[in-house]
DNA sequence: GATACTAGTCGAAACGATTCGACCGACACG
DNA sequence: CGTGTCGGTCGAATCGTTTCGACTAGTATC
């Protein structure tokens, strides 16, 4: 006699664990009782609770299961967290660490566990996939929220609050707003006010670029990411004439290959400062300055984004300084608002300019 | 009057979402049906199919409620994974980060999400109740696992299979092996066939310090991390006269701080070589040495274990080899084997030795 | 001593899905 | 023409909690 079917996996059954049922029963009181014993809800006198407590320790109980729990109150205690591409290469940046780290601790305070699913560009399905399998309460897109991702539509869907940083790309979304426009272009009218006039920008990856490539304006419009299009445009309107080089991913190597591009050029030609968007971004840049023989800010003036402190950097980089600590955290108290069905509103995030060592009057010549 | 009783909290209630239920209600099919087109499991005639798939659209329906899905299922479809300390802290270090990065990459496999945990030495409670509220279906603890944590008793109670890395420290922990011991005597026969014999070396946390400390052997027995010690104790077994001390974090500048308490000495009690617990300790060992004015390698050896690719190092580091990508996805391969009830083993992980620049001969005198 | 109230307990109805077994008609076969 | 098989559909049970309303006893109030 055949199977009547091949059976699904060839899955052990995880051994049973006792249910708060077991429990009750074991103690000689209701379920709903035990219940109570253990939300600490509903008032209990004293001794039935000892009686709960002590069946539950000869069962070994360890608690309610959380996903029942959950199932029934309609939250699943959880924020997914949508960092952009591999983990390695989104968290090599200390800033992204930071806010994650704001955001976790925020969250703490709910409390809600941080769910983290990478978004690899151009492979919609897999995050589409694994955003409708799992249970959360809000997403959080504390880098960069995405531009026309079906993710979006997606959540908007289920009625998930959505939470981002940078610039605003879909009123689904609520924002910590931070001014990526205006602080770019604070730093090109810093270099501007310097002299400088041959000036390269450093933008982070906008798509899945393989390897850093020269843009011009026009590509500015297809970006994926929408804070990295804003800084860009940010740097033009200051600057019209600036080349514009895209790195690869956010890492100092990244950068300095996106620096070459712009330094491998004649003298006459090539670009006096250079403004990244990032400071780890900056790094690169310089090192690719010294590469060629370049001094920094003699030859070349280089600007980044962040604050870092980047002790292995022997200068202090010229920047527009950001708490990605507090950023992270103004995330997660937004999504604490909105799990608790207050009414968010968008929330501006301050930034500040910093004047290092590593720009200077241009060059005469 | 009076309310009767506080009411809990101001929640609004989420806005009512369609249900299966609804679904099918709308289309003129049964739950069941419906759930059979959803899950793709049954024999469902293409036409029925349409309809409830129309159905859903109508409503705009999103796919099953993944706690429901859940609850039935048995399973979370989640693996919580718990690191050290802060997030900024515990993700500072490139190689976490890869380790993270190979483990999620192999979770995507399953597929399940990554519920990130931070625990914070001194702080169990809070790492208790994570564990409590949240649903997962394994846990894995990438980095280290910890000593006596009333969370490994807790995670066994509820039977939910650990998987951890590094030196094995209890028996319900599924362990990707590493021979931390092993590899640490060998960076220190090394330092030692060059003729080194006053030998410092740097450890990882192993506690709550707040500051670098020195560390006698006895007080090796009462670390919290059994990787720093058992490293530790391979220092001692080829060089018992080993100075030790701790670094208070896992960062450049903690591993700066340590040296310092071993390069501050007169010039014939200060180490000639130091082996420090990871590449980022390394690092740090390395600028404090330039710091007192010594070269590397010729007044002081230096090694550390990872196998970092640093670029803002201008040397190639003597280390310990490991991948860690690899090390995740092994972690991540173990895991979804005890997810689907098969029996897993603990599996050996290689690592091997990497002579750089950062070592030389011992100074004469 | 009747009435109102409270603390403590319990039964039953959700929460939103999955899945097993039963059922029904159509079709093929001897 | 009866029997067996199978594709397609459905009802009902189940997963493990939480919570609402009802019920009982005991105490306070007049």
């Amino acid at each position: 006699m055949a199977l009547p079917r091949q059976t699904s996996s060839p899955v052990k059954p995880r051994v049973k664990r006792p249910t708060l049922k077991d429990v009750a029963g074991h103690a000689g009181v209701s379920l709903s009782t035990a219940s109570l014993v253990f939300s600490g809800r509903g008032p209990v006198s004293p001794a039935t609770a000892d009686k709960v407590r002590a069946a539950a320790a000869a069962l070994s109980y360890a608690g309610p299961d959380p996903l029942a729990s959950s199932l029934r109150h309609g939250r699943a205690g959880t924020v997914a967290v949508v960092v952009e591409g591999r983990l390695t290469l989104a968290f090599s940046d200390p800033f992204a660490l930071s806010v994650l780290d704001g955001l976790a601790t925020e969250l703490d305070t709910i409390p809600a566990g941080l769910l983290l699913l990478a978004r690899v560009a151009g492979d919609d399905e897999r995050l589409l996939t694994q955003l409708a399998a799992a249970a959360y309460d809000a997403v959080a897109f504390p880098l960069c929220a995405p531009k026309d991702d079906p993710a979006v539509d997606f959540l908007a869907g289920r009625g998930i609050p959505m939470i981002g940083a940078g610039a605003p790309v879909d009123p689904r979304i609520l924002h910590v707003e931070v001014d990526e426009r205006g602080l770019s272009a604070a730093m090109a009218r810093h270099v501007t006010q310097l002299g400088h006039s041959r000036i390269g920008h450093v933008t982070l990856p906008m798509g899945a670029a393989a390897q850093a490539r020269i843009l011009c304006p026009a590509d500015l419009d297809q970006a994926n990411y929408p804070d990295a299009r804003e800084r860009a445009y940010g740097v033009l309107d200051v600057a019209p004439q600036a080349r514009i080089v895209e790195a690869p991913d956010p890492g100092v190597s990244a950068g300095e290959a996106a620096a070459r591009l712009l330094l491998d050029a004649p003298p006459d030609r090539r670009p006096t400062a250079i403004v990244a968007q990032s400071d780890l971004l900056a790094a690169g840049v310089i090192r690719a300055a010294r590469e060629v023989g370049l001094r920094v800010p003699e030859d070349l003036s280089v600007t980044g984004v962040d604050g870092l402190d980047l002790p292995w950097l022997d200068q202090v980089l010229t920047t527009v300084v950001q708490d990605g600590f507090a950023k992270g955290r103004m995330l997660g108290s937004m999504i604490a608002d909105a799990m608790a069905g207050r009414t968010v509103r968008p929330r501006p995030f301050p930034t500040a300019l910093r004047i290092g060592t590593t720009t200077g009057p241009a060059p005469a010549g």
